[in-house]
DNA sequence: TGGGGTTAT
DNA sequence: ATAACCC
């Protein structure tokens, strides 16, 4: 059963909503917090704590690119402005920006469903993510230059940690006898006051003011908007940079935890319990928040198994532990294409090929080299309707890679070999068969080191006979010729 | 739905 | 190698 979840309308400008201080939500600069709505009570007030890691005093932020693609699509070219437009995959619109959306385009629609509703708008395929890797890294280091402590989700979501930056403006704040202002910057959570006698609110208010200028650094560098939810754990701070939605921002004080929780209809709606989790509590009955919070633990235990009950039971509650873990190098490199079917072996073989030329390209902008290799497939069948991947994997033979680096660029084949007598332990080929997918990962990417000489070679070729390494035609033709140019 | 990623078992 | 999660 594919669940059809109906398109949360979110409508914008809800500023009454917005008691608090000060509203930040155009595109222009926020103002400095100028208007002091509560003010540092002079001495009276201690706001720094000695242990850092007391619990609850966590500030994290969630950053959350509004209809990434659409937006990268439109920043990239002016001339969109103003006008409907649609990102799809195939044949699914994947992100469509707020003009598209008045026309009641939204995502999980088919192009031809889109196009139906509103002819004039303009579609863009980005089946290559290339474009935006690349624009979603920029931020996430421009995130780092507030604090190492960033993680990425996705291409268009960072959480970043700010506990330690807080820390220090308020023993700036303390030292300075400055008569600062302690504001909440954009939305507090259910309109909750915010109590300048309670250390946990400040530490948030100074949160938000961050967030605010994370926000004003991405537009100002990168061209782009985003919503941002500030809490004292990633799961809270990712529940609530939903609430208010392109280019606003909200921060959740504690108290209003409850609230915010049982605003959730369903469990599914909790980052962490995905749909298969979501579908054995319904078996279970437990079909809301309030019924996961109050569905005895250790039955749950029994049912699910000991960790996933009691993280997801903590999560119900709002409480979540799990660190901002930073970036480290990726752990894998995949490129995949879907198609209707593909039932013959050099069929097979000529994808499979494409696949790892742009792989290769993109290992050596890493400066990696692959371990191993693994190939998934799904078999294109009418009754298996179910999502299923089938993968197999092996080492890649060491000399391989140093020849793909230093040799002629013909020793993809080597390469393809492997991948293809993966395929032969898929499928049977004496057989007929059909896939309607195909991925190669490359994955255990170690650095090379002196031992393993492979720097310097392919990255060589192409950046001296291709200049603009990254806007090559998507189909992989001109690559393709490049690298045998090279060899 | 698509084209990516991660961690846990 | 698979299964779960995330976008």
């Amino acid at each position: 059963s594919l669940h059809e979840e109906e398109e949360e309308e979110e409508e914008e400008d809800e500023r009454e909503w917005c008691c608090t201080v000060d509203c930040t939500d155009d595109n222009s600069p926020p103002a400095p917090a100028a208007a002091a709505s509560s003010e540092l009570a002079g001495d009276s007030h201690k706001y720094t704590i000695q242990d850092i890691d007391a619990p609850g005093y966590r500030v994290i932020i969630h950053i959350d690119l509004d209809c990434y693609y659409a937006q990268v699509e439109m920043s990239r070219n002016p001339e969109f402005k103003g006008m409907p437009l649609a990102v799809h995959k195939k044949h699914m619109v994947v992100t469509c920006n707020y003009e598209a959306r008045k026309y009641g385009v939204s995502k999980v629609m088919t192009v031809s469903e889109a196009l139906d509703i509103c002819p004039e708008m303009i579609l863009i395929s980005g089946e290559d993510v290339t474009p935006y890797r690349e624009i979603s890294f920029k931020i996430t280091e421009l995130l780092e230059e507030f604090t190492p402590l960033v993680e990425r989700m996705g291409l268009d979501e960072n959480f970043v940690d700010v506990t330690k930056l807080v820390e220090k403006r308020l023993q700036q704040i303390e030292s300075s006898g400055d008569p600062a202002n302690i504001v909440v910057s954009g939305h507090v959570y259910g309109n909750q006051a915010l109590n300048i006698a309670d250390a946990k609110h400040v530490w948030l208010a100074v949160g938000s003011q961050i967030a605010v200028e994370m926000r004003t650094a991405i537009y100002n560098r990168v061209g782009l908007t985003g919503a941002a939810g500030i809490a004292p754990n990633k799961l809270l701070a990712k529940l609530v940079s939903g609430t208010f939605k392109p280019d606003q921002q909200t921060t959740l004080l504690p108290e209003s935890i409850p609230d915010c929780m049982r605003s959730l209809v369903h469990p599914v709606q909790v980052p962490g319990i995905g749909p298969r989790t979501a579908r054995r509590l319904d078996f279970l009955r437990i079909n809301t928040i309030r019924g996961l919070q109050t569905f005895p633990l250790d039955l749950l235990e029994k049912k699910l198994g000991i960790t996933v009950a009691q993280r997801i039971h903590k999560l119900s509650f709002g409480e979540d532990d799990s660190p901002v873990i930073p970036r480290r190098p990726p752990q894998s490199l995949s490129d995949e294409d879907t198609f209707w079917r593909c039932t013959s072996l050099d069929e097979v073989r000529v994808k499979i090929e494409d696949l790892l030329i742009n792989l290769l390209i993109r290992l050596q902008n890493e400066g990696r080299v692959p371990r191993t290799v693994r190939l998934t497939i799904r078999r294109t069948s009418v009754s298996n309707k179910w999502f299923n991947r089938e993968s197999r994997q092996c080492p890649v033979p060491n000399q391989l890679m140093q020849k793909i680096y230093t040799g002629p660029f013909d020793t993809v084949t080597p390469l393809a070999n492997i991948v293809m007598n993966l395929f032969q332990k898929l499928v049977d080929t004496r057989l007929q068969f059909s896939v309607s997918l195909l991925s190669v990962c490359f994955a255990n990417l170690i650095q090379p080191t002196l031992s393993s000489p492979i720097k310097g070679s392919i990255g060589f070729y192409l950046t001296q006979k291709s200049p603009g390494k990254l806007d090559m035609s998507p189909d992989g033709k001109v690559r393709r010729q490049l690298l045998r140019e090279s060899g």
